[in-house]
DNA sequence: TTGAAAGCGCTAACAG
DNA sequence: CTGTTAGCGCTTTCAA
């Protein structure tokens, strides 16, 4: 009833263990005759090679950790499935690992991975410290991280960087040829570097097509449906009202939708609306939301093969730096205006 | 730049790895003086025990399984949550493994999990097989199964059964109450033992509700949004029509409701829609949809601690079986018909 | 109060 | 072509 082990293998098919070991690995020749005994004995003990102790030896241990904010934004569902197909093709495992958006709650999950010996960790928390890469690439363990930088962050990880400048800048200009001067940003919570990235590129964004980004109206959301809702009761209060918003995020631009739907509103007569994220939801809400889309999927996939071969390369593994675009998608949530 | 060890830390402390053992263990009483010098050492070398080395030991690894079918469904994120609310507190780390609704990919899954010798698996995907249970129980794995039923499961692992017979009366009751005399239901995929249970309570509340279950009609669907936007078209051509509608699932009824939108329909006064997970957008889009609720972080939690109770009492544990109850939820897609 | 040594299940020299 | 043996990093008897 205990575990089956090499050795009862070993016994069973009448070699040594070592034998069973090279069979299974395909690591030396063996005679057929050999093989087929150790296969029999296999088959018949219903052996399984413990990892663990596999892990032991070659310091390896096929799993990896995906550090995210919180699986229930629907920015991550998508990025999570992309690794797991890559992972899955090399019998990778992930631990899912929910930062809600705590820093200290993010360092102690790192902790706990760095004792598993994961292979690698992806970092794809918006709540990022330099000290949770460090404490991964302290113990050996390859660190790709998803649109955060610091200087010091080059040597240590491999990044992936998200251009939101091309679809904001797209986005913008689609705004102000339709006639759009009054445009708001609803950003993310300021802390976060990602939510300073968006702001900052959409004040550029402005200037480019000729606004004044000193008189844009800038609200601080948290990145969800509520903070969405509650940034239109303030944008609504503003004079002049701005004719149309740009949210961080997917889920603040549907939360302003609505909440301005319940006040009456038509939109996008009334205001145009434009999100970030490309959530699922943009396309099957009615009235569709225009937005700034990014390949989730893409970037989920890309990472864990960064990831991927950093393993194979070992501790030397050169570190690489990939850059996605961000494209501007017109839907029925934005308008001329007037 | 090796891995810092046990031993390393013992001839640092000039003490035996026996003694550093005990000190981290706390498994034997340790003097002051040399505890001191090893907790230093340790300090010092910035030791980390290796949990793989532990693992080989204990037989246990502080991992558990968690398989779903899809975390892009919106009922997985919380229940999620839950798992590794709980999981955080006792330091296990979960891996996430997507079924994608295949059974045989299932399998494999749960292989892999076996083979790292996860301590117990969360089997919550709703494509289920007895074989994937089997193939963890044999292999001494603990196994918490959720909304899936089959006689010969009982011995095998701990089941939660979500009682979907209670909100499916209220919420047909709550139909039948205001008026409604033709209440279509869109079913998920009926190979999935969870969308016959759903189509069965369905049926049974119309009898009880003095309706015919003969005369309802019943569209399969997919479980998602697309799914509810393909029944309403063929809900539509039906004659007589329905006036309302039971969707097996919150995705279904939204896709339903805003393909019903599209169509020139005003909700919920030409058709009544009811969803069901009570996801979080079911409150917060417009209308805000009726549906029935079930408690998912909290079915998380239970999961998570049965498996946690299974863990603790080793290979004798007892089986536990929890049975939840669902709720209606009344909001603004259902009103009196006419 | 502490240390020596065996062994968890496996891989990989080293020998034959 | 195959077996013996020494570990991987830790826990845990058994002795002192």
């Amino acid at each position: 009833m205990n575990r089956v082990t090499i050795r009862d293998v070993a016994n069973r098919a009448g070699v040594s263990q070592s034998t069973v070991s090279h069979v299974l690995n395909k690591t030396r020749v063996v005679e057929e005759a050999t093989r087929q005994k150790v296969l029999n004995a296999i088959e018949e003990l219903g052996y399984r090679p413990s990892q663990v102790a596999r892990s032991l030896i070659s310091k390896r241990t096929k799993t990896a950790g995906l550090l995210i904010s919180d699986v229930s934004n629907p920015f991550y569902p998508d990025v999570i499935l992309g690794v797991e197909e890559i992972a899955f093709t090399e019998d990778y495992s992930i631990f899912l690992c929910n930062t809600n958006y705590d820093l200290e709650r993010g360092l102690k999950l790192v902790q706990s991975l760095v004792d598993k010996s994961v292979d690698g960790i992806l970092f794809m928390s918006s709540s990022m410290s330099l000290q949770m890469v460090q404490e991964a690439v302290e113990n050996q363990i390859h660190a790709v991280v998803l649109d955060w930088e610091d200087s010091n962050l080059q040597e240590m990880a491999s990044t992936i960087t998200i251009n939101f400048e091309s679809g904001i800048q797209q986005a913008v200009r689609h705004l102000v040829e339709g006639g759009h001067q009054r445009i708001a940003h609803v950003s993310g919570p300021l802390s976060l570097w990602t939510a300073q990235v968006r702001k900052q590129c959409f004040l550029k964004a402005l200037e480019q097509n000729g606004l004044d980004p000193q008189q844009a109206a800038i609200i601080e959301g948290d990145l969800r449906i509520e903070g969405g809702r509650k940034a239109f009761e303030q944008l609504w209060q503003l004079n002049p009202r701005p004719t149309a918003v740009f949210a961080a995020n997917d889920l603040m631009a549907l939360g302003l939708v609505w909440a301005a739907r319940n006040s009456g509103l038509e939109l996008p007569k009334d205001l145009s609306v434009v999100g970030l994220d490309d959530i699922d939801l943009a396309s099957k809400v009615s009235p569709s939301l225009s937005t700034i889309a990014l390949p989730r999927r893409e970037i989920g996939k890309m990472a864990m093969q960064m990831l991927l071969e950093m393993i194979r390369n070992g501790k030397e593994a050169a570190k690489s730096r990939i850059t996605v675009d961000t494209t501007f998608v017109l839907r029925q949530s934005t308008q001329r205006v007037g």
